[in-house]
DNA sequence: TGTACATCAGTGAACGCGCGTTCACTGATGTAC
DNA sequence: TGTACATCAGTGAACGCGCGTTCACTGATGTAC
């Protein structure tokens, strides 16, 4: 499926290419919107090159132009999804007074990963990925920098400097984001009444 | 490689097939050892069945008769690995007193996630496992029960009965959890001095 | 103690698969004049 | 405003790859008598 929640996109995105037409017009976000579909109903190892051009109704060659490789066309994948993140980030941390920011980043962060469950494996799998690509480093820093802001209260950060983050914000991203992936991984059953909210609830929390 | 720490086996285990011989003698843990060496050298996703095979010395076709299909095999493989993280658990509870068990498991669990992240990752990797394996269940549970008792300061568990954990233990584990996949997976640098220690100081402590 | 035979644990060749990528190509687009 | 032409974004067939699994088979083991 693709983004049906903060979707970034403005408009409505064209999977196939238009029938008659030599050009797509629109290749490059058709094949990410069809890797996300694909991650989406067949989970981040069922992932194809191939299986994206077809849904996008483009031959096998076409991607590479616009990706190079399968490691380009993941990659952009994965910046969308730190972006698509840090929206929805971005949009809890507007809705709720400055004292609850920390719990509302916890619970959309946690919810974004169980929602979206196999594009979030894929934006951590290092080794499917170009990680030295300046456009995934840059979302997935603006994700984190979101989250550190609002559970310290301040922006203390230098665009684009790299910084320490306080010992507190990193255990409040671990617990955040290790409870994410036991749920995801069956460890854990998010569904339980309360749980999420009482194990959340403990969050360490970063001096204001 | 190998495991180096906290080794379960008892006598040296061999690799590949004694020359001349037809039988091997120890396929099943020698398919488990190959299969524990080749993702601490390529990775989980550089896994492959006749990889294993041909390190065992051994047919493409001989490991079906012991595992069935590569299913049973990496699922074999993660429930050694569960079983190692609990003897490693074991050992590090056994080494200090009540009030620094907790702490104690923490940084084992840590260790034990970074030292062997590849087995790490494909002991929580449902999609590639045969989830409902009994032997894999067990494993599983038997690490955190070694968690949980450590954690609370008692043996809450009735053996193999179904039971709740509380939040504060599944918040610990949630935040140990993350740490080390996040270290794994590039965000967190673990070798900056002291950080591991003061992000596990701030881990929620259960009631004992 | 020796022999017959069932069972177990291997062989190794072959199969089909979908994959990512390559290649020579062509249609469409847009820019220079 | 029209034309020439470079560039861009596609095609589609083909390649080679390693994979997991299947198959008919055989060597080794161990048990019954």
């Amino acid at each position: 499926m693709r983004p049906n929640v903060n979707a970034v996109k403005i408009k409505e995105p064209r999977l196939a290419k238009p029938r008659g037409r030599y050009h797509h017009g629109g290749l490059r976000e058709a094949l990410i919107d069809a890797g996300e579909d694909i991650l989406a109903e067949r989970g981040a190892e069922g992932f194809s090159l191939r299986e994206a051009a077809r849904r996008a109704g483009v031959s096998p060659a076409a991607p590479a132009h616009h990706f190079g490789d399968v490691r380009g066309l993941l990659t952009a994948i994965a910046t969308r999804g730190f972006e698509e993140l840090a929206n929805a980030l971005s949009k809890a941390e507007q809705e709720v007074g400055p004292e609850s920011r920390l719990a509302a980043m916890a619970a959309t962060y946690v919810e974004f990963a169980l929602q979206r469950g196999a594009l979030f494996t894929l934006m951590w799998r290092r080794q499917t990925l170009d990680i030295a690509n300046p456009d995934y480093l840059a979302a997935g820093r603006a994700a984190f920098n979101v989250f550190e802001r609002a559970a310290t209260g301040r922006d203390v950060r230098v665009p684009d400097a790299p910084h320490t983050p306080a010992p507190a914000v990193l255990a409040a991203w671990s617990l955040i984001h290790g409870y994410a992936r036991l749920a995801l991984d069956g460890a854990i059953d998010p569904s339980t009444p309360g749980l999420t909210q009482s194990v959340l609830a403990l969050l360490p929390k970063p001096a204001g």
